[in-house]
RNA sequence: GCCCGUGUGGGGUAAUUUGGAUAUCCUGAAGGCCUGCGGAGCCUUAGAUUCGGGUUCAAAUCCCGGCGCGGGCGCCA
């Protein structure tokens, strides 16, 4: 829960005792105050409906009331949010404070199969997982993230098989395992010995053979752990994994089925239950268990510790996730509240990404041409940096780059990937983003530390202070709605009027200096908070 | 075919939940600022709500239909 003075709050309060207002008829105003209250249904008699509220607007930090056709139109004074944002800074250090939840989240993101590199596709589930969870922290949830290993089913019995074939006696390297994978998929169809052999390790590892699942474990895991370095690079760190074969070993999955059993029809021995008219299988033929199952059972696990989960999905999951949850809660009286995140599927400029097709571009790919790229621009613009600095910079607008371009799109949209785009670094951008938090840095470094206790604010200096107040209200929205698309326009607004504000008001050496300093220096801590929730690096030097 | 989702300037994107003022911002195009505290910047101009109906004082937003696009319809995951 966020904690702050929140005005729009307290006039409402005291509007909602004088006349029947919801808290919707009041937002953030863009061009026309501060706040703006809509009174469409009192247009008959508007001018007494402002006349009483506009007098009952004695609070210190109401500027003006204006009214203006069917709104009334709030401004609040600059001062008195300078000295919000400012008061919150110096006594919690930070704006908005906030007061700890009780309860706690699990945001499960990425579990991608450890078959493969992750891609740009892939990435937009790790990016958008690691920022709600960053979000949800921040607003006082204690959460954790969670990778869901998939290290069942017939995709990584091919990984290890395809060593075992083909890579016998060379090292467990990711590339030997990938060409094995690749070999297992080009021959399975003309060669029935493959298939038989999937077919024969998969029952073996469904009945619970912990040699072999162990073994499995491990090949995966070498896979895997060059997915978690490619979202090192972007900062993203999971805080636990769980392996699905641990629910087949141990038992968990025999034990949901049975506990489900007078829900389940059969046929022959495999068994389903009926959602609507559809049939969803737990089980096959052979009695071994269904992804379905498996998820039913890695919820149920989930919610023995966490009050909130959140899946993030792609898209494709869509009707599994609605017949899940359909599950959960008319089967198994599922305890926690439960949130699934879609994102729309990325594609590349040259149609569909596919695997086999050799159509992808991978996280490396991407961070290795974007470092290049940043490098060679910081080379040109900064001929004075030292190599450590080029390549720390350019490592931080690599990883801020690729998360900004991916998290700006709200999520259930498609998503086209173009390089041009994802190395164009101005306007809209990460180092747009970082390039002005150089600049207040810059300023900070070469002015001292004075008091200022003016209230006269031109236009620019009004509104980076209005800019900065209403940071909670934008995170509060994020919260909301999950949506941390919102944190990233929000910071685009910010920058926008800090720019605005440093071309409009000289500070070093000015008049005005001291009073300048004090909205610089609290742009920088917005800036340091918001930036961070959408693991955007930001560098004194850029 | 059926089900779910979506359609905003040349390209991308916000506002759509909760109907409300002049539809946001970026890019690209045309022009401009600047011996400037860091130009990866700032300003100006032109340019958009898929089509047809409906509801409403008011529709990009809600409803119905068409068309386009994405996804799903496995004893795969």
């Amino acid at each position: 829960m966020l904690l702050f003075d929140d005005y729009k709050k307290i006039m409402l309060d005291k509007i909602k005792t004088i006349y029947s207002v919801q808290d919707n008829d009041m937002e953030l105003g863009t061009n026309f105050g501060d706040f703006t209250l809509k009174i469409f249904k009192f247009k008959d008699n508007r001018e007494e409906v402002y006349s009483r509220i506009k007098s009952s607007m004695d609070m210190e930090f109401i500027d003006r009331v204006e009214l203006q056709g069917n709104y009334i139109n709030f401004y609040i004074k600059s001062s008195k949010m300078l000295d919000t944002v400012e008061n919150s800074i110096g006594t919690f250090g930070k704006y908005p404070n906030t007061f700890q939840d009780t309860s706690k989240a699990l945001i499960e993101h990425t579990s991608s199969n450890p078959t493969g590199p992750i891609h740009v596709g892939r990435i937009r589930n790790s990016i958008i997982g690691d920022s709600i969870f960053r979000i949800i922290e921040r607003y006082g949830t204690r959460s954790l993230t969670q990778y869901f290993v998939n290290d069942s089913g017939k995709q990584v019995i091919s990984l290890y098989l395809g060593h075992i074939k083909y890579h016998k006696d060379e090292e467990m390297t990711v590339e030997n395992l990938l060409d094995g994978y690749q070999k297992i998929y080009t021959n399975i169809d003309s060669d029935p010995d493959i298939k038989r052999e999937v077919q024969e390790l998969d029952e073996k590892y469904e009945t619970g053979d912990n040699e072999l699942i162990k073994e499995i474990q491990n090949t995966a895991s070498i896979v895997l752990k060059s997915i978690t370095d490619s979202l090192a690079k972007l900062g993203i760190h999971i805080s636990t994994y769980v392996w699905e074969s641990n629910f087949i070993m141990y038992g968990n999955v025999a034990q949901l089925i049975d506990s489900l059993s007078e829900d389940l029809k059969s046929e022959g021995k495999a068994k389903y239950i009926e959602i609507g008219d559809k049939k969803i299988f737990l089980t096959r033929q052979d009695g071994t268990s269904l992804y379905f199952a498996r998820d039913l059972v890695y919820h149920m696990f989930k919610s023995e510790n966490f009050d909130w989960i959140i899946d993030v999905l792609g898209e494709d999951h869509k009707d599994h996730a609605k017949n899940l949850d359909y599950v959960l809660h008319n089967y198994l009286d599922f305890p926690s509240r439960i949130d699934y995140l879609f994102y729309g599927f990325v594609s590349l400029d040259t149609g569909k990404m596919s695997t086999r097709k050799g159509n992808i571009v991978t996280v490396n790919d991407l961070y290795e041409k974007t470092v290049e790229e940043s490098a060679a621009i910081i080379k040109q613009k900064r001929p004075e940096y030292s190599k450590e600095e080029v390549d720390k910079i350019s490592n931080a607008i690599a990883a801020s780059s690729i998360r900004y371009n991916i998290i700006k799109i709200n999520a259930n949209k498609p998503l086209t990937f173009r390089w041009d785009e994802a190395l164009n670094f101005e306007g809209d951008s990460a180092p747009y983003i970082m390039y002005a938090y150089a600049r207040a840095c810059s300023l900070i470094s070469k002015t001292g530390n004075t008091e200022s206790s003016t209230e006269e604010y031109n236009e620019f200096e009004k509104a980076l202070i209005k800019a900065m107040y209403v940071y909670p209200y934008y995170l509060q929205n994020s919260v909301d709605f999950l949506r941390a698309d919102i944190i990233a326009g929000y910071i685009l607004y910010l920058v926008k009027s800090f720019n605005e504000f440093y071309l409009n008001c000289p500070i070093i050496g000015n008049s005005e200096e001291n009073k300048r300093m004090r909205i610089v220096r609290a742009f920088k801590k917005i800036m340091e908070d918001s930036a961070d929730l959408l693991g955007i690096q930001l560098l004194e030097k850029i």
